[in-house]
DNA sequence: CTGAAAGCGCTTACAG
DNA sequence: CTGAAAGCGCTTACAG
């Protein structure tokens, strides 16, 4: 229709500059009223692109992951170029699919967004030829080979304490995470951290563990209700955890902050509204997808064979609101 | 290496019943000790397939969502199909994008979350070739043209102002979520129901207006002060006001469910750990994902020119907690 | 700046 | 039950 030959319309298409001016306003014209698009199979075969990166994340229902999802969907369709989810958190039995998707032309990249990831996909990601840039984003990896972007956990754990202790607290308890997370230990880490800057010892009596859950929360409420020598303040590891515990102990007639201070992490959209606001320490979870998907474009336009390593450490903010206060006894 | 045309080793792949049973495993043999996977790219641009389900989610961060999308990914994943998700939040800017999905060998069939897509998006969904399966889930259009899953809103409504009348309520205020949506529309003509069984007319003045977010339940609460004749009772369309309004409340030293009695909608996870734990109308929302998972891929599977339409209404379930009791006065 | 031609890696009628 | 051959719709060296 333009009366040229396919491979001018094809760059007038994917390569504008290449083209004379006036041939391409034809084929562009041309391409406007057939409704021409492109067959994305058809290009992907050829150019040995997809268009398409990969998000693995650890559990869709959890609204922590999904809104670092939202984040990175936000950049990676504003480029053109389509998200992939996979829910690692059965990861054994998708392993089939996942290593398709690492072996095949199925994605130009990958975000990470499970710091738990089977030994076998973690090498697929490193052995895939061609290799493609990952990114791990909020959970990481204690491996080098491999760009990450998180918080800055410790600090923010010690940041948790510090504001407990200015509080008047010393008798602080610690609700922990899964005991092989990475945020677990990070964030553990930085209380220890905070602790001995306080020159405070934590009773093994009030180091509580639980599994980010809500449930698990309300479980470390009756623990708390079973110690003769109680703490009056605890650090949860995430918001959830918190929410669990305060709302256990409501039921049984203990208020915070008047008889616990609370904190917990992450500072998620219920936590300022919740009863009393929860003081936590916030992580910027849009901002932690936008940097993962900037950095993966990146890489991916890049292409550099081994690929330069990227890295980056997203502030913590302390947000002080009701669920904390000075102790009792004081 | 197995001694055979490519055109077997694609049939033992593919369609194993078709090759004698010797050669397919022959074929499968060496595929496995070549590590060979097909070439995915190839595969869709020969067979017109894709393997992969489009999602349109409204708002990926929403938790809500979420969860519907976890249920969906479960079930596509099981089958070997991948899962791209499109967050239609901001979908005027995305359309080319969405439309190329639509319209070229991009998705076996789409899953539509969002019951408010533009006009243009939903004829394009109508009118590509080949014609591809959707299925509108949770929300939907008024439009008899789509199959659809979701949940008996109005029932759930007219349950929720059951339970409220049967506490000894008749001065019941209602919290409406953003107006064109059509979750909005039924659980106000559910509610309308309830009122008018119960012979109960709902004052213009407790009709208050929100957006689905915990701020507008925030917003109500302090609408709810400048009243100088309070209803007993709020149904709130959906939980997340809910907690904005109790919590709202709660800073200003009004009780729930003492000075007011408060019912949700949705029951996410939060629901049953907050303070007070909520009384709510449940929608399984995984198994809303699952549904409409299955239903595509049957869809997908029987390959019908036109196509059935399908629909699925799933039951919901008054969960009685914390927030309500008898009024006051009573 | 443009065209002819090869080819990406599969699948699928068609023959046998 | 199996093979030879065509072809899915593009892109990209290569020539000119």
């Amino acid at each position: 229709m333009a009366g040229v030959s396919t491979a001018t319309v094809s760059r007038a298409l994917s390569k504008p500059e290449t083209v004379a001016k006036e041939t391409r306003e034809l084929v562009l014209e041309a391409a406007a009223q057939t409704g021409y698009r492109v067959n994305l199979a058809a290009r992907n075969l050829r150019s040995h692109r997809t268009g398409t990166i990969v998000v693995m994340v650890p559990n869709l229902g959890n609204p922590f992951f999904s809104r670092i999802l939202s984040g990175i969907e936000s950049v990676v369709v504003d480029r053109g170029l389509s998200v992939l989810v996979v829910d690692t958190q059965f990861a054994k039995s998708k392993m089939d699919l996942v290593s398709n998707y690492i072996h095949h032309s199925r994605a130009d990249g990958f975000i990470v967004l499970d710091g738990s990831l089977p030994d076998e996909v973690v090498e697929n990601l490193l052995d895939s030829s061609p290799q493609r840039p990952v990114i791990f984003a909020c959970e990481w990896l204690e491996d080098e080979r491999f760009s990450f972007v998180r918080v800055n956990n410790r600090r923010g754990a010690s940041l948790a304490i510090d504001h407990l202790v200015g509080l008047g607290h010393s008798r602080i308890g610690y609700i922990n995470g899964p005991v092989e997370n990475i945020l677990t230990k990070a964030r553990f880490e930085g209380a220890l951290t905070g602790f001995n800057e306080h020159d405070i010892t934590i009773d093994a009596a009030w180091q509580f563990q639980g599994d980010f859950s809500l449930e698990s929360g309300a479980v470390v409420a009756r623990q708390w209700f079973a110690l003769e020598d109680r703490p009056s303040a605890i650090f949860c590891a995430n918001d959830e955890m918190a929410f669990g515990l305060i709302s256990e102990l409501n039921q049984n007639g203990v208020k915070v902050p008047e008889d616990l201070s609370v904190v917990g992490f992450d500072d998620i959209d219920l936590s300022a509204h919740f009863i009393p606001p929860l003081t936590t320490i916030r992580q910027p979870r849009t901002e932690l997808g936008v940097s993962a998907a900037e950095m993966l474009i990146k890489a991916v336009d890049d292409r550099a064979p081994g690929g330069e390593l990227q890295s980056k450490v997203l502030p913590v903010e302390l947000m002080v609101r009701g669920s904390t206060a000075a102790p009792a006894d004081r």
